[in-house]
RNA sequence: GCCCGGAUGGCGGAAUCGGCAGACGCGGCGGACUCAAAAUCCGUUGCCCGCAAGGGCGUGUGGGUUCAAGUCCCACUCCGGGCACCA
């Protein structure tokens, strides 16, 4: 019977289905282990990606519960957002029936991976019983002010017709559109994630992956320094302050003028009558402008006077102020002292509108240039000067009071009362508000006075109304009946009509999985005391800083307005310890790469060169993409090279040209000399898309190869981490591995002449295999595991040509491959497991344990050096002792004449492994 | 500019502690089977010299430590990602 992955993957699939073997139930008497894989956004077909994500997870998860653990891997639909009702614009079909649609259908898409997901777990969040709990955690919010309502420039992004969260766009441009985003000042729903910026930054109790860290480190962007208050001249003693926020508060001497952004609030105060035009004008333009416009000329400073001063706290000088784009109000206090001497953006400034510089750092090993004379800022370490108390005071490299001058400074200031020490961040509230239809609507309700007050919990949830048109702007805004609502004495209020971000509803969802149907809260506390935390969670590395940022976030919120108090209580009734397991939500995470499209084949070259029979010998050849066809000799694409003979497409045929030694190579992105090694027949692997026509479909790759095929080849072709481009050719070699495995698998065997020996090999492979798959698989490292995996085939492979092995061997061997494989390709195993006689899915049999003793060699090969290059190898015992391997080394003939004429200075003898002989 | 990660055959990649570089697979080459092709099987495959035995070179570049370096240290180049007029 011949291998036929079509039969075999329906029945076992139906068969786990009805064999309920996936389901997870809490079971106190067993270790849990809780693993998460990112939920899809059902946008209509699971692509290779997905694959690429959620078949190592659920392997990793398969291998947990062979081990052991009670496993809960659940699965869901994030199912809220913008691409519905793009839908719904475009096609006229309604965003619910579409998103279902689509989750039907990827529903079906995710069961052909085979993946052991809990299906009575799912949970959807367009469902009104999921989205009645996220509107209720918003409630909860609001009451603990945590969620605020709050007037601040946003990012507004005319395409979308909606508001965006900082992390949401990248550049000025939106992340998801790349159209440009506009800043605007409005009033907008915002969670107070920045109070929460410091224990945000402490990754210290969880196992992440360092870039993951380093980007949320970023993003929230702490920096230390000083808040510093300049009075406004001529305004009195109360006249008002302008405060700033300063990293180098040791310069505060050398602040010869200030700088506020135009949007600062204080701009009108100061500006004086003969300013008030200019000022306006300049406000008004820098209003007009994007983002995107404002980086485009960063390096060509604008501003205007204010006509209006400040007085420098430290030395009571009058200092104009002026305002420029280049201070950004959302950043700090929008408003900066500048110190042209020692910042490059200031003197950059001051030079451009004539602005006195004055120097307050010497440098140690150069003159100190009069602040005049100066051609460019100074940033480095010195001694302070022009500084009144801090001169002679040391300027090191540090940051905040490790630098002996900050320190100094921040004292004088708290001393004098004119500021101190602070510490700010560049992460903003999240702006969590939308003006959509398509998400989960804000329960709140505006009464008549202006007040704000939260739809009660009996009322939940607020729920999207069906009737709706659309015609690119939100329809609950024009909804007849959705915002007409009486508030909680029965007044005239009105409903919110701004819906959440959808990253809202998945800063939350794997709570909802521990009991999708339960109903008087968002999730169990029973069943929450045994599954949580989340142990592994795994996912692509773009959610860096939103979904994993405010995930994080709202576990600390969560903890802190008392949700899990329930949960800790049911902890302690079973005798589990809650410490330290609510303030993160994934103990561990690990990201997979990304699969780009295949590589293009070839790349323009340029050859020229003499005809040599039916080959050309080059004389140069160079890589030129806009190479017109005449440019030489033979031009077109590379489409092969072996060694040093490439195969160039010209017209519809193939040219062969030889490469000799001496042919000039040039390739224009490589910089110095060039050879024939450096031609790539693949320069262009990009992303996959539609529009570039190399999206790779796993639909079609199972239909022609099966799932077991696809989850082999997308764990061992790839270093998991990294990803890469798909090379089509390549899943061969792991579908012959299946196909191996399938044979093996029915191989009725029997033994010849049996050696002892070869049984032997057998076994220690065998073992050997157990202990490194298992080893593998907890690193999350596949494709060593699958490597492991295929050598044990070729043991097996060699052993049925030979039958020179024991029955017990072969068996054995047979049977640990298919359940160390099972994780992997769970299909061919579980059919060929039962096949053997076994009456349990191999899915539920403890993983394989290997014999210590087994693995170990009896004999080693022993490699010798002499001066550290190897000359030759032997077999020795495993146990010999140094004395012994020495001897054993000197003896070997090829070594003795190494050794001839020499004189040995040193021998380092490491037994079993190896032998250097240092000779002189 | 700052931060993080990386660079190993034609390709994807492997190499617990510093101890045989290139596991495993793809591709290539040669052969068997076949009328032929596909599939399959056998052999071979880092580069160079050599008929061979064998030798030399080799993990982005340049130094260093060591009996021994892909692995440790210093400096640099390039690639990928993040942050950035961030005060």
């Amino acid at each position: 019977m011949s291998y036929d992955h079509r039969t075999i993957e329906s029945t076992q699939q139906q068969r786990w289905q009805d064999e309920g073997i996936y389901r997870a139930v809490v079971d106190w008497n067993k270790p849990k282990h809780y693993a998460l894989t990112m939920l899809p956004y059902p946008s209509g077909d699971l692509h290779i990606g997905h694959w690429y994500a959620m078949t190592p997870s659920d392997a990793r998860a398969r291998y947990m519960r062979m081990k052991g653990f009670n496993v809960l891997f659940p699965m869901g639909f994030d199912a809220f957002g913008l691409p519905a009702e793009n839908a719904a614009v475009q096609r006229n079909v309604h965003p619910a029936k579409w998103t279902w649609a689509n989750i039907d259908r990827m529903r079906g898409q995710l069961r052909s991976m085979g993946a052991m997901f809990d299906w009575e777990r799912e949970a959807v969040s367009c469902e009104p019983s999921y989205y009645k709990w996220t509107e209720w955690f918003f409630a909860q919010m609001f009451e603990h002010g945590i969620a605020y309502r709050g007037e601040a420039m946003v990012n507004w992004s005319p395409t979308l017709q909606t508001v965006l969260a900082n992390e949401q766009v990248i550049d000025g441009k939106d992340e998801r559109t790349g159209q440009p985003v506009l800043q605007k000042l409005m009033e907008q729903w915002f969670f107070g994630i920045t109070k929460y910026a410091d224990e945000l930054l402490d990754l210290s109790s969880i196992d992440w992956p360092e870039s993951i860290r380093s980007m949320q480190a970023n993003w929230i962007g702490r920096s230390e320094g000083a808040r510093v208050d300049f009075e406004i001249a001529g305004a009195g003693s109360d006249g008002g302050t302008i405060t700033v926020f300063t990293t180098r508060p040791d310069t505060l001497w050398g602040a010869t003028f200030m700088v506020l952004a135009p949007e600062h609030p204080l701009v009108d105060q100061l500006t004086t009558d003969e300013q008030r035009d200019a000022v306006d004008a300049y406000r008004a333009e820098a209003a007009r402008r994007t983002e995107l416009e404002r980086l485009e000329n960063e390096n060509d400073k604008t501003g205007v006077s204010t006509g209006g001063f400040a007085v420098n706290p430290v030395n009571r000088a009058r200092i104009p102020v002026w305002i420029a784009d280049y201070v950004l109000v959302s950043y700090g206090t929008g408003a900066i002292m500048a110190v042209p001497a020692h910042d490059e953006r200031d003197f950059a400034f001051a030079r451009r509108f004539g602005l006195d510089v004055v120097p307050v750092i010497a440098p140690a090993d150069a003159d100190t240039v009069a602040g005049a004379a100066m051609t460019e800022s100074y940033v480095g370490p010195g001694t302070m000067i022009n500084s009144g108390p801090l001169d002679g005071i040391t300027v090191n490299e540090a940051k905040g009071r490790a630098n002996p001058a900050i320190a100094a400074a921040i004292d004088w200031l708290v001393e004098h009362q004119a500021g101190e020490e602070s510490v700010n961040y560049r992460l903003r509230d999240w702006l969590i508000s939308r003006q959509r239809y398509w998400g989960s609507p804000i329960p709140i309700i505006h009464r008549a006075d202006g007040g704000l007050e939260a739809v009660p919990t009996e009322q939940l949830p607020v729920v999207l109304p069906e009737d709706v048109e659309f015609e690119g702007r939100s329809p609950l805004v024009t909804h007849p009946d959705f915002a007409s609502v009486a508030d909680m004495h029965g007044g005239i209020g009105r409903r919110e009509t701004d819906t959440m971000d959808t990253f809202m509803c998945s800063s939350w969802y794997w709570f909802r999985y521990l009991s999708p149907q339960f109903e008087t809260a968002a999730f169990d506390p029973e069943e929450a005391a045994y599954w949580l935390p989340v142990d592994v969670y795994t996912g692509g590395a773009e959610h860096a800083v939103m979904h994993l940022l405010y995930a994080r976030f709202f576990v600390k919120a969560m903890r802190d307005m008392g949700h899990f108090d329930d949960t800790i209580e049911a902890m302690a009734a079973h005798g589990r310890s809650a410490e330290g397991l609510f303030d993160e939500p994934f103990m561990m995470l690990r990201n997979q790469g990304q699969i780009l499209g295949e590589e293009r084949r070839g790349d323009r070259v340029v050859v020229d060169g003499n005809a040599d029979g039916n080959r050309i010998l080059a004389a140069s050849v160079r890589v030129d993409p806009d190479a017109p066809d005449d440019a030489g000799m033979v031009v077109g694409e590379l489409m092969r090279r072996t060694e040093n003979l490439l195969q160039v497409r010209v017209g519809d045929r193939t040219v062969t040209v030889e490469v000799p030694d001496d042919a000039v190579v040039e390739v224009p992105s490589i910089p110095g000399a060039n050879d024939v090694n450096q031609l790539k027949h693949h320069l262009d692997v990009e992303r996959m898309s539609k529009s570039r026509g190399n999206v790779v479909n796993p639909d079609l790759l199972v239909d022609q190869y099966g799932a077991d095929t696809v989850r082999t080849y997308l764990m061992f072709a790839f270093e998991w981490q990294k990803g890469g481009p798909w090379d089509s050719r390549g899943i061969v070699g792991s579908r012959r591995f299946i196909e191996d495995v399938w044979r093996l698998g029915t191989h009725e065997y029997q033994p010849g002449s049996i050696d002892e020996p070869a049984s032997i090999h057998l076994r220690r492979q065998t073992h050997r295999t157990m202990q490194k798959v298992g080893h593998e698989l907890e690193a999350f490292k596949w494709n060593t595991a699958v490597a492991a995996l295929m050598s044990l085939r070729n043991d097996l492979l060699d052993a049925r040509k030979q039958s020179n092995v024991s029955s017990e061997a072969w068996a054995e061997s047979v049977d640990a491959m298919l359940c160390l494989l099972a994780p992997i390709a769970p299909h061919v195993t579980d059919d060929l497991w039962r096949q053997r006689g076994n009456q349990q899915s191999v899915h539920l049999h403890p993983w394989p344990t290997f014999d210590p003793a087994l693995i170990v060699d009896e004999t080693v090969t022993m490699v010798v050096q002499v001066n550290g290059k190897v000359r030759d190898r032997v077999d020795v015992p495993a146990d010999i002792t140094e004395a012994d391997a020495e001897a054993t080394a000197r003896s070997l003939e090829r070594i003795q004449e190494w050794l001839e004429g020499k004189t040995v200075k040193t021998v380092v003898v490491r037994p079993p492994k190896l032998v250097n002989i240092v000779v002189t």
